[in-house]
DNA sequence: GGAAACCTTGAACCAGCTTGAAGGTCAAGC
DNA sequence: GCTTGACCTTCAAGCTGGTTCAAGGTTTCC
């Protein structure tokens, strides 16, 4: 897996025992701390640093794990995703495979929602052109109601699922 | 509100009574039975017309407005965004205001997202670059987890929501 | 010693459906 | 007359990726 500070192996930092509750690892990770239960309880994370008084207890490492959880996030990838990329090695030929081969699903995705995402925008651009609101009757919502009653084989098939 | 066949207004046609079960009433809007239900309970739909069995049944108007719905939500508008089209008369001025606010409301979501997707294509696809399967290591879960160390700031902030 | 700021858990809520369980209805075939 | 299968009914739970709320414990500052 890996290491955080790799170049400095055996004499532990002094500030690497450093340990954080929840809030601070929140304005350290840029997960809010309900997410970071969240995510502890969807096992992306060990839950098992705690404090005497039962406060959740957070390393570097942890702190390190939540910012890498919301990097691949802004990178739109599912948590199952980013489940699998933290089990990968950095130095194992078949979990190189085996990144690869995600971000190739997952950049297909993306790219096969953008072009339905262009396609529905030339849509709408289109709808909203019929309208200027100088005539005497609503020529959106008659375009609509036309579309509608046209067979179901003659339009495109629009997009059904709302994510990614 | 739109009037289904509005050249033939008097004499009602002869298949204009025909009432179809949920299933038929399915195949003829491309909106499945359960999410039939669902919009009936959104109150998307009337839920009056039943058979003396107790089953749905549903006229020509009805499957009009199932797939005045399936045509919105292809368009990528949230049900509240529909209910709206839906109330709108297409000859009352206010309505076609109403309508082409909605509409530019829309757009410029969709528009957002796109802009989103095409910077996190743009991303993922650098990040894709940085590998190719033939090196010691993985250059790609390597980048990720170097990018999840730099400060907060100094990275671009990505979409959190997935929706549109 | 009291208020504010933290932490804990569990549960409910959001969109927009889909799936499942348990049962009723109806036509066809034997 | 009875079974099979394709329909239909209802209610409930599950999905994703969280957020928000309620009720309470802890710590810290003044």
């Amino acid at each position: 897996m890996y290491r955080l500070s790799p170049s400095s192996p055996s004499p532990p930092e002094p500030d690497s025992q450093l340990r954080h509750r929840i809030g601070e690892a929140a304005a350290l990770s840029g997960v809010s701390p309900a997410n970071i239960r969240f995510y502890e309880k969807q096992k992306l994370i060990e839950g098992g640093g705690r404090s005497d008084n039962g406060y959740r207890s957070y390393s570097r490492a942890d702190v390190h794990q939540l910012r890498f959880i919301r990097l691949c996030r802004a990178l739109d990838m599912s948590l199952d995703e980013v489940r699998t990329l933290l089990a990968l090695d950095l130095n194992v030929k078949a979990d190189c495979e085996t990144a690869r081969i995600a971000l190739d699903g997952h950049v297909s995705h993306v790219r096969a929602r953008l072009l339905e995402l262009s396609a529905l925008e030339k849509d709408l651009k289109a709808l909203r052109s019929r309208c200027d609101g100088q005539d005497a009757h609503c020529h959106i919502i008659e375009a609509l109601h036309q579309q509608a009653d046209l067979p179901l084989q003659a339009r495109r098939k629009g997009p059904v699922k709302r994510h990614v």
